[in-house]
Order: C-alpha cells, then structure tokens, then sequence
DNA sequence: TAGCCTAATTTTAAGTCGCAAACTAACTTG
DNA sequence: CAAGTTAGTTTGCGACTTAAAATTAGGCTA
C-alpha cells in the first residue's frame, strides 16, 4: 500500500541492474559503450562493473582494438555464475531443462504422466529436478520457473487454475515445496513464458509493446506492454482465447458459447471441417496431425480449404481485436496450429486483421510469425528467474538487505 | 532508447512527486502520517514538506490534538497555487473550464459550432481559454488539457484523428498554438480523460486496474493499468467499440462488421429497435431522447423489452472480453448510454459478463456503474496539467533542470 | 505558574551515491 | 621513443536519506 519509498540505495540497486541488463541482451559491450548506453558517468559505470566483476557475475572477455588507442576491455554476463531450470508442465507430461546463464541449454529431462494428479506432477518436478541439476553444484542454481497450462494466481504462494488438467485452485508452489525443493519457484502461465521466450530471444526483441498470440489445442496470448509481460490484478490477463467473439456462436469448452477458441482452436478447427463434410467420426490420431492434413487436404478439397480461409479470417478478427485493444508495435503469431496457419495463410490472416482493425491502431503495428516453436515454453519459464536476478542484479536467493560489502 | 540513468536527484525529485501526490488524493495530512504512508524517514518528509511550503505548493491547514503530546500540524495542497484548464472538445460544440487546484470549478464556457473545421475549433478554444482564464493571474495557469473524441497521436505535437468529426491527421496542438496559446497543452481522447476523472473522483477511486467502459454514441474504454491510464505504442490503445463481437455482424460505421458499437452503441440499439419493428423510419429527434423513450417504452413493449435485453448481453460479453484480456480488479460502466442501461438493466449486463468470462477472473472483478456523467470529460482534461505537477513534483512549466536553490 | 510528560518536528552527524575533472594505462604513429 | 588517442580509474564534492539527538508545543499536575 505504502508507495514504497526511494532511498540513496535503491539508485544503486537500479543502476546495477540497468547495466546487468545491458550486458546480458546487448551481448560484450565494453565499460565505455555501457556508459554512452545507459547514460551514466564512465565513473559509475566503472565502479558499478567493478562490483559486478568482483561478485562473479560479469567476467572479461577478451579486448578490442580503438583505432589509436587504448583497447576497450570487453565486459560480458558470466555464464557460469549459475544456472536455472524451465520446467513445462504439459498435458501428457513435464519437461525438465537446466541452462546456464547464457541461456545454454545444458541438459533435459522428460517425462511422461497422464493422469494429472498434481500431487504426482509435483513429486514428477521434484525428481526432474534432481536428475537435471545433478551435474552442476547445487549452491549455483538460482531458481526454477514453471510454466503451467493455466492461469496462475501469484501471491504469497502460487496457485492454478488449470481446467484442461482438472486442476481447481492447485496450491503447486506448496505441492513442490512440500516434495523437497528448497529452491526459489517462478510459476507462471505457459503462455506469458513463451511469450517472454518470444520477447527475448524471438520475434519480439527489440520491441517494447507486442501482443503474441498463441494458437494451439488452446488460444491464449501473453500481452507486453512496456517491455514487461502484463499481469492483471491476479495475472490472469491475457485470456484471449475466450473472448467473444462469434456472440451466440459454437459452444466452448470453459461454458461458454462464441469464444475465439471454438473457432480457432485446433479442436474448434477439426470439428468445423468434421460438420462442414458432413461426416461426424473421423477422429484423427491427434489434434496436431489432423490439422496438418487438413492443410494438405485443402490444396485438393474444397471444402477443407473454405474451412481454412474461415479460420484464417477468425483468426484475423480475434488478432484486430487486440490491435484495436492494446495498440501494440508488433504482433507475434505463434503456438504449433498458429504458425502452421500462419505459413499457409499469412495474407489472409494479415488481410482480415486489416479490416477488423481500425486504419490507424493497425498501420503502426506489423505482423510476424514466431521464431520459436512449443519448445519455447521451457526456455521462457527459466528465464523467469534470470529476470529476477537482471531486476534485482542479485542472485535473487539472496534476502534483498544491506550488501555490507566484506 | 538509452534506459534513463538514475542520479541522485532524481530521488529528491521522485519522493517530492510521492509526498505531494499523497497529499492531493488523501487530504490533508500532518506530517506524521505522511513519513508512514510514505515509508519515508521523519527527516526526510520533513526536509521535502519544508520545500513544497516554501514553494508555496502545500500549505498548513489547522492542527489535530494528539493525546498527550505535541498536535500534529495538517499539510494540504494548496488549491490557490495555480489553476489547470479542461477542454471538451464534442461533436456539436466545446466546453471550456477553469478549475483550481483543488480541482474546484471556478469558471465555464461552452460554445456551439456545428461544422467541425479543425481551424475555426482551434480559435474557439483560444478565444474560450482567454474568457476562463480572465478572471485570474496569467501567470497562475499551469496547462490546458484538451479531450478530443478520437484517437491521439501522441508527438512532439500531438495529432487527432476523428472519424466522427471527420478529422484525419489533425495537427490540433499545433493549430492551437498558432491560434495563439502559449501555454502548455495536453491532447488527450476523450474516453481517456473520462476514466481518468472516474479514477481520480469517481467509481475509480482506490483501484489500481481499472477498465471504465463507455458507452454513448460511440463506444469505447480507458483501460487503466497499475493506476496509470494505458495508451499503447502510439496511445490509440482502447478502442474498445470496433472489436469485433460478432464476426461477420451489422456493419459498423469504421468500416468493418460486428462492432461492439454497431450492438451497443446508441445509434446501433436504435437501429435495431427499429429493424425489430419492421419501420424504418422513425427518426428520433436526438439519439439520447430515443435511447431514453426506448427504455420508457420497454415497460409496454415486448420488443422493446427484448431489444434491450439482447443489448445487455452484448455488452456484458463485450464487458467479459475486457475482463478475459485485462483482469482488471474494477470494471467502471459509464457514458449516458451506459448509464442509462445501467440504472434499468444492471443484473442482466452482470449476468451476461459472468456467463462470457472466465470464471478466475470474473471473481477477481467487481463491476460498477460509473458516479460521473458525460460532463465529466473536461474535468477528466483538466487533470492532465495536474497529473503533471504531481508526477514531476513542480510546476510543469518548468523545465526539468537543477532547481538551484537561492 | 513552574515543572513534567508525551508525541511531533527539526537538527545533526553519518554513510551512500553519481558526477566532473584530473589521472593513469595501453596502444598507434611518425 | 615522443606525441597523440582512446579507455578506464581515482579523487573531491555536492546532493540525498537516515538514525539519533535535540527541540518544540500542548496538556496536566502540584
């Protein structure tokens, strides 16, 4: 409540998290470069380096020549200071990655589990995490994110909601405690992680307010406004795939009729095609393969080629609503049925969104398809704690107190 | 681009900004209570009030015992330290207002002027500025803010497009300035300074994510985002009116189908009240008498009563979509059309939101009708110079420099 | 009315911080 | 190897916030 209060420190603590911040993006920069960057003084930067370089978490590297004179020393993130695993919690089973601070993937494991018992899943995250972290020294790693297919409720521990899973107020931050993990816990919407992976190493970088969509089985996007994913009051924001957009249309899976996913949504997709020939039972092996040859079937049928430009154009609505609603720089489109759409239909999706949205909210935007695939999702909830550490430019294990320098 | 540094000046400036905005919105406070709301030291609110007085910002305002002990002295906001200018700037006409800066309203003018030329509204405005402001010293006029109903391209110079007013690319700021106003000017959407004076005085007030939603004519919302007003990348963000709700529904005025506003929005509800009757020309007189016979006339007919109530449901679930995408803690209803449907239709506008949303984040969101009328625009305009003044802690007119203290 | 008590402000004496200016370091050139 | 350049450090200072000590300003009591 209190509107936290600034004190002489804190300047210190932000400055050394700009440059820490700095560093890890914009890749070796030397301390000269940093200062025209950022703006401070060549005397801050130098002595805001030097603390950095003497905690261990930025280290040398090599030198280049200026023509004429001295060589600027280059000055890069350490990517040995520690390490921090992404866990992706699907469906069918969790995927557990370790990663270095360079966002080196350094080793995975994956499991399968399909009955969703939490309680399994949170002993599944426990030994994943053995397994992954067992080649590195325990004391390096500095926290794990968690990506969930549902929305998450942060607070003093997290909670989630997950309806594809049967999960109803899921208290898995305690689950996974109470498993043995000691270790600082990000858990967060699948989601807004690969947005975030979008964001940083994607199609996103570089832009400070983009919208990606993620179409999929479900549809959701992860809304960047200023450079930071947006949350809402319980960061549960972002829920694009219900929203109306049919009013009285096809009935959804959350309960309500008309949502942006009965109609894009892999399975809203199949079925339409199913009703659209007629035939009722053509269960395909999986949604993932029945959208695929649905798109090869429309290069021959009629028909599955109607029910594509239809989804293109849903597709193109439910994106100028967001154009319209968050005037962002940039849309990302990606999720696996996204940009398999995406490749085959990119101008019809573009030309739809063009007409859905209004002429000026539309003309500052530009449309792209994701760099990364669903694999994205565990390398965006590992960045969930290399965030926290760039946002405090400490090891985020470490109580946020007085440094008291040795 | 540079990531702003952080000096040591921009703390005083920072905790000024924090203490006098505490001061404008909690009344008045003695000192005390300021250190604790503020987090900040005794010293230091002393130190910082002991400026802002001598600034003549914050004046005493009477003391309160305090059992045993030395009374606490009342600090307040000095309503007479200058005096902010609102503008409306409406389709049929403008509304020029002086305020103070306890926003209380000291003089109001409002001109009619049916053909919207962009020049002759610009001299309007300077020649209605000039009458306001006549009653007090030139000098005490902190700025102008300037609510304009269509999108604003914020700039060096700020440009209106309204299709409304058929304004396209406008250089309204500019315009004023030839016009021979050399005070500082704040353009803003008229939506935006609505909710803004809903957050500041009205059903707002306390809330840090706010959607307020409004529905007249034309439709639209301020989507507040941790107490700030979101604008966007080129602050048209917003545009709530022209998502689409029903694909491939009623044409829209902006061009596209399926409006919200084409089901909402004032001219749409006649419209299809009309449609439902079979006639088609009953041409009310204006749209806000016939919005408000349509509701007299509900209570004999039956498609009146229906009418209504389909429009409920689309704007519940227009509701529901900002409540999907933004999870806000508040949704403020507002706008006379709004209102209106408010007043006689609120349970089933609720009820229409609850079935559309997600059910996390419906539970999350309280909706409210909003406590300020169509009025309330220019108040909303005038507190854009205010929203200056605190944010920057001094008068806006000021450049940003070293204060120098004689 | 003098003296005591309590609680609100102000002063005082550190301890931090970023900055400009003065230096030092490390090369290139002629 | 002296002069010229560019990178990075050190020094001294002004600006800040804070904790602690000192100073009000009423209310009460004797």
């Amino acid at each position: 409540m209190p509107p936290k209060r600034t004190t002489v420190r804190d300047l210190r603590r932000q400055n050394r998290s700009t440059l820490l911040s700095t560093l890890f993006f914009d890749g070796p920069l030397s301390r000269h470069e940093l200062g025209a960057r950022s703006g401070l003084s060549a005397a801050t930067v130098s002595n805001v380096t030097g603390e950095l370089v003497e905690d261990g978490l930025v280290v040398e590297a090599g030198s280049v020549d200026s023509d004429g004179g001295r060589p600027r020393v280059l000055l890069r993130v350490n990517p040995a200071y520690g390490h921090v695993v992404g866990v992706d919690v699907g469906e069918t089973g969790i995927k557990v990655e370790l990663f270095d601070l360079g966002m080196t993937q350094l080793a995975a494991v994956e499991h399968n589990l399909s009955p969703a018992d939490p309680v399994s899943v949170a002993e599944l995250i426990a030994s994943g995490l053995a397994e992954v972290v067992a080649g590195v020294p325990a004391s390096t790693v500095l926290g794990v994110g968690i990506a969930v297919p549902g929305t998450v409720e942060q607070g003093p521990a997290a909670i989630v909601h997950a309806q594809t899973l049967g999960w109803d107020g899921v208290p898995l931050e305690e689950m996974i405690r109470s498993a043995g993990v000691a270790l600082p816990l990000y858990v967060e919407n699948g989601a807004k992680t690969q947005g975030q992976a979008e964001m940083w190493f994607g199609a996103g970088r570089g832009a400070r307010h983009v919208v990606v969509a993620l179409v999929g089985s479900g549809v959701g996007a992860a809304v960047v406004t200023d450079g930071a994913v947006y949350r809402g009051t319980t960061s549960s924001a972002g829920e694009w795939g219900h929203t109306t957009i049919v009013y009285g249309g096809r009935p959804c899976r959350c309960g309500s009729s008309g949502c942006l996913e009965a109609y894009v949504g892999a399975e809203g997709i199949l079925d339409r095609y199913q009703r659209a020939r007629g035939s009722r039972h053509t269960p395909a092996s999986d949604e993932q393969s029945g959208v695929d040859s649905l798109i090869q079937a429309a290069a021959t049928s009629k028909t599955a080629a109607r029910v594509l430009e239809e989804t293109a154009g849903y597709l193109g609505a439910g994106i100028a609503n967001l154009v319209n609603l968050f005037n962002p720089e940039r849309i990302v489109l990606g999720g696996w049925a996204g940009l398999a759409l995406g490749e085959h239909y990119f101008d019809r999706i573009v030309t739809a969104t063009r007409s859905h949205s209004l002429r000026h909210p539309y003309e500052q935007t530009s449309i792209a398809l994701g760099q990364l695939g669903p694999d994205a999702v565990a390398v965006g909830a590992a960045t969930l704690p290399v965030a926290a550490l760039l946002d405090r430019g400490t090891d985020p294990r470490k109580p946020l107190s007085h440094p008291h320098i040795a």
